[in-house]
DNA sequence: AAGTTAATTGAAATAGGTTATCAATTTCAA
DNA sequence: TTGAAATTGATAACCTATTTCAATTAACTT
């Protein structure tokens, strides 16, 4: 009995629809990748290798993008990797960054968001996610 | 006589700073680099290389983040590649990216900047720029 | 249950964008 | 003008992600 009944079906589903398989590999890679808010391929690769060590890198890439395809896993380019994040986990947040020292905080802000839509829809868009980073200075760097 | 006097001061007090130099090339891509709105290496590299065939994409890379330090310009990664943008740009724009024909749609808005002060000064932070990105599907392509 | 077909996998090669290396050149201050 | 230090161009190296391909596996057929 998995934990990650909902998203299984789902994945199930699309797999149905594109002629795709049920593989043990998929099976895998959903459940570690459920356990995370967001990971990259890299990591999820360390996680599974001592699990299962004959899991290939080039599996949990198409994985992945078999993922954000389902509509279970969105990717987002940071810097020179990709971060897939969990969208069954809900609460999405952006970033405070401090350019001197790099300390980040994370914070959430639902009027910022509503006025996000507000501007997607003006302009046509759908919004399916968003990145929203602030970079300046911490308290403790601005001497 | 430059057409970017303020932008040129900007960069000659950086490599001040920092000890370095001001060289032809560095003049040669930021001429070219203020003209646009944003860019990507390889795509200045071509307009330039019709100028000066011998500079190399190296040297436009280590510019253009030379650009970023100095505040002129700002990366940003999208999909495999990364839009340098030009800051000085007439205030400061956000993005409203489609991730299916990759169209990308600029725009302003006081209220979100305003949200964003808000949260920094909850945070001890103080802004010195910023990078919003909303992801999704324009109009056409929202079948 | 065995056979058939098409999708999937792992390993390695390849691709594409960016950075590091290094000898030769150029800047800039003395 | 000279000399130390930064910069450049060419190319190699790097890193992440995708493609290739023979062997394997899932799922449908009989």
């Amino acid at each position: 009995m998995s934990k990650h009944q909902k998203e299984m079906a789902l994945l199930k589903e699309h797999l149905g629809k594109h002629q795709l398989k049920y593989t043990r590999q998929r099976e895998l890679i959903l459940d570690a990748f459920l356990k995370q808010e967001h990971i990259t391929a890299e990591e999820l690769y360390h996680q599974l290798s001592r699990k299962d060590p004959h899991l290939g890198l080039a599996t949990i890439y198409r994985t992945l993008n078999l993922f954000c395809e389902a509509g279970l896993a969105q990717a987002r380019h940071f810097g020179t990797q990709t971060q897939y994040d969990n969208v069954s986990h809900k609460g999405h947040h952006d970033h405070l960054i401090c350019t001197e020292c790099g300390k980040i905080v994370e914070f959430e802000n639902c009027d910022i968001e509503r006025l996000q839509e507000e501007v997607a829809t003006r302009n046509g868009f759908i919004i399916k996610t968003h990145r929203l980073e602030l970079y300046g200075l911490c308290s403790r760097c601005q001497h």
